[in-house]
DNA sequence: CAGCAAATTGGTAGCGCTGCCAAAAAAACC
DNA sequence: GGTTTTTTTGGCAGCGCTACCAATTTGCTG
């Protein structure tokens, strides 16, 4: 079944109705230029009266720059790429910039196919997830000229702009606030690092600042598939299940930390004199939990606003770190 | 700071390069039409070589549909629209189209405003929340020519297409199955409604239902803002500081749910014995707690699913009810 | 009121691609 | 070998708009 457009009014017969040349629609329509009064209030009528809304596509192709931008993200179950949209939409529409998406579902390859896409809509910037990306992503944004944006991963060289913060540093302070706490058996629960690198990073920082304080990782328990409040309930039973002698869990990320603490809370462990909790992200439900979480609250949605704005702007390629903060809540 | 784009190549390039027409060069990279295997190899490597990105600005002007598909959401922080766009960008992604999306704050004369600067990109369609628009929403709407999406909400007239479910058969069966489980004195804890349409609906029909039965809602406490765990924590306790002897308490949704849940751990409250909680939504985390929660699932990321489906095969007008399932949890 | 600067306007050439048509080449047929 | 068919190709006119430039009108000055 084919679908009919139907005839779309566009700016030569506003121009026409209004009795003045299309340029001046043009001009009045953007507010960009000079004309009377008269006639500015003449073409509105006439756009008012045929119902006009002008073609952006067209719009776009003529001029140069194009106020889209893409955004090629990992995941929308995980509740920080939302976040950073969030944040980031909030600026675009105050710019009339508009946004397009694509999730990758943390795959690096899909990232470069759906990255190949975007660029063919000729966007003024392309944010992605991260630093790490295949050489041929790398590549075809280099190749591009358009803004190119990495978001929440402060570890490695930019490409042009990135915003964030440090996942090891994030990882290497969690450590460290464990330790300063006294606890001395650690173990770590977490989801598919491959995947997500970001909590690689965090997991390896951690390991190795235990390390150096010669208190080593006692055990660790990975599940395969994405975080979840499941899995981290889960990761914890097997873990406990393992290793008897805990006295903190460091989880790779709030959702998992959660689940953890279900568990502990179901199956009568004290928390945290018995077992310590440690998540990351600091969502406002582990505010809200009988004991509030301790974590690590990272800036998403102020990730998402530094982005658009540097890219509203079109700033000098720059890093900008905008740190975390470690909360002691009651759980470590 | 003004930002140069790079010089682009063009397929006229493309075609020059390899040394054939312009139109041969789009056939073979649209894979339409006819064209020989070796000119197709001639094509293939000069589009390599030069690095050539088809631009789809000019591609859309020049064919007639975009494959450009619209979001306008009310908000990105209630999991229920990351979770729609998870669905629809899903297929929208396995069949080439693009979706772009904005955030109305649940705001209608937003909704308007952003639907109309998405119907200046003329998409192949434009989705939206629920069934209530501004009068001039829709008036745009009919005129644009694309097809509309309204998702979530089936109580009410579809302009198009409509995927969803019944908010108020939600709250009907919420208000049936409390009841048929013996709860009488019944109180509800909300968000905003004036905002989320579709929550209001879902309250309203609750509490006919529990008229209905000569039970009414003994008790509400509705908070300003978005729903959270924070704000359900807040409005139970709120509640039961003025109502004495409720036995169960409904929520606007799961977050809400939730706080109310935990208010309840926290203070020692038995549930369900001393008082019931139901939700609404069946998030994830509602199956991991201690006691898993007892609320409604909603066909969130199917919902965007059917959508982007419908709209990428150019259905026919219709309304699709996907339903939703209660969930006899542990806490009603 | 001439004389010049400033404010308004209209015309038109593209932006990069696709769709259509006709031309050319290849394949099939008698 | 000479058609007739079929396949493959190139040329070019737009798609609807903006940028640029030139033309026109208006406003001021002396």
């Amino acid at each position: 079944m084919e679908f009919k457009h139907q005839p779309t009014v566009t700016l030569a017969e506003v121009a026409e109705a209004a009795g003045v040349g299309e340029s001046t629609v043009s001009r009045v329509l953007r507010n960009h230029g000079s004309f009377s009064g008269k006639t500015r209030e003449r073409v509105m009528a006439a756009v008012e009266r045929l119902g006009y809304v002008p073609n952006r596509i067209a719009g776009t192709l003529a001029s140069t720059g194009s106020r889209l931008v893409a955004f090629v993200i990992p995941s929308l179950s995980n509740i920080v790429f939302p976040d950073v949209l969030r944040g980031a939409s909030a600026v675009l529409e105050e710019n009339r910039y508009q946004a397009v998406f694509s999730v990758t579902d943390y795959d690096p390859g899909k990232e470069e196919a759906l990255a190949a896409a975007m660029l063919a809509w000729r966007p003024a910037a392309v944010m992605l997830a991260g630093c790490e990306h295949t050489e041929g992503t790398v590549k075809m944004l280099r190749a591009s000229g358009c803004r190119v944006v990495e978001l929440l991963d402060l570890d490695g060289e930019a490409l042009d702009i990135a915003v964030g913060f440090s996942n090891r540093a994030a990882g290497r302070e969690s450590a460290a606030f464990l330790l300063k706490r006294g606890y001395r058996r650690i173990g770590y629960v977490g989801h598919d690092l491959n995947r997500d690198t970001r909590a690689g990073k965090r997991f390896s920082s951690f390991c190795e600042t235990l390390d150096a304080h010669d208190t080593p990782l006692v055990a660790h328990e990975i599940l395969a598939g994405a975080s979840s409040v499941e899995n981290g309930r889960l990761g914890l039973e097997r873990l406990l299940a393992r290793t008897t002698d805990l006295d903190a869990v460091y989880f790779s990320n709030d959702d998992m930390a959660l689940g953890g603490y279900f568990h502990c809370l179901a199956e009568g462990i004290a928390i945290p004199s018995k077992l310590a909790i440690f998540g990351y992200n600091g969502l406002d439900i582990g505010r809200a939990t009988p004991q509030p979480l301790s974590t690590i609250r990272t800036p998403r949605v102020a990730t998402g606003e530094i982005a658009a704005q540097l890219v509203v702007t079109n700033a000098p390629p720059q890093a900008v770190d905008l740190g975390f903060e470690l909360i002691e809540g009651a759980t470590a």
